[in-house]
DNA sequence: TTATGACATGTCATCTTTTGCATGTCAAAA
DNA sequence: TTTTGACATGCAAAAGATGACATGTCATAA
């Protein structure tokens, strides 16, 4: 069950809100894990009926501010140490790179492959003004490695994108 | 719903049993997307009551062939063309990679990393002796290109996991 | 003052995926 | 001959994920 894996490491970094974690994931964690507020919450109430989660903190608008127990973080712990990783992965952007090149004629494989590319890039800029954000804001991120794992895959994403627009143009 | 298009452009590539399509979603399109036999054949009679396949072949030990309709040629077109691609991802691995430096004791993250850098280096190994199988037999695999991408970023992910492990050093 | 947009939390129906159970064929080796 | 392992298909229950519905707060700008 990685979702409350991932969001018991969320917490762990730093306390949030449910709100804040549907954020965190989208930005931080997005080349890896996706969660909506649909199922945080609830996660959340379940984390806290486990007594791996306590309410730290309440805010305005009824915001609750969860941080991890001891036996969250032993929990924690114990899965990031002991546990076997599953090496599944799943992205259906992959699935469609591997299939356009091979399934279309030339002219609609290029219309999907330069969207895949146009994707690559616009994703790396999104990349690249979160680490801005973050040297601006003093370089003490938790996540800069995720993102600088992302900075260093996408040349590899564009490259082999660009090699598989080339072979189409010498059958072409 | 990726796993219809992610069958329907195997089966395009060459038609198959619900058996061998359970192969392939673990071998050469193991970086992109996982499923299992249990979720094929219900998909597989999903499609040929949509009209997408057919069974184009009976053989032994009641194994039944599909192959691509028309329709379903057309349905994989469409969304390899038309449809707007979903960048979001899944990795367990990832996940597990980005926090365990963050949130683990240095000895604890040492031992989680050195794992997954083991981890790499095996599925490279795995992907070498793919590469391997398709040269001994020819060349000819339409999966030469999927396997190629995750060739290129492995090397990209030990980089990084030794980063990590350097950075741990240093603070120890 | 009122409208907008970010913040904030929640439920529910539906769909997708996993896991475990269950059955059976066929070829080759012991 | 019998047993092992790959081939082959299927169901059912449980868990996980999505998308739509629903409500409300608060600060800021028009």
């Amino acid at each position: 069950m990685s979702l409350r894996h991932a969001m018991l490491g969320l917490l762990a970094v730093e306390p949030a809100t449910g709100y804040d974690l549907a954020r965190r994931f989208d930005k931080s964690l997005s080349n890896a894990w996706h969660a909506s507020h649909s199922q945080i919450y609830p996660e959340l109430a379940r984390l806290e009926g486990a007594g791996m989660v306590e309410v730290v903190a309440e805010g305005a608008r009824n915001s609750k501010t969860y941080g991890l127990t001891e036996a969250g973080h032993a929990e924690l712990r114990r899965w990031l140490v002991e546990v076997e990783p599953s090496r599944q992965q799943r992205s259906e952007s992959a699935v469609r790179m591997f299939l356009a090149p091979k399934l279309l004629a030339p002219g609609d494989a290029r219309i999907a492959l330069e969207r895949d590319l146009r994707d690559v890039l616009k994703q790396r800029e999104a990349l690249e003004q979160i680490v801005a954000a973050i040297e601006a804001d003093g370089g003490g991120s938790p996540f800069l490695p995720a993102v600088d794992l992302g900075l260093r895959m996408s040349p590899v994403t564009e490259g082999w994108i660009r090699d598989q627009l080339a072979a189409l143009g010498d059958e072409a």
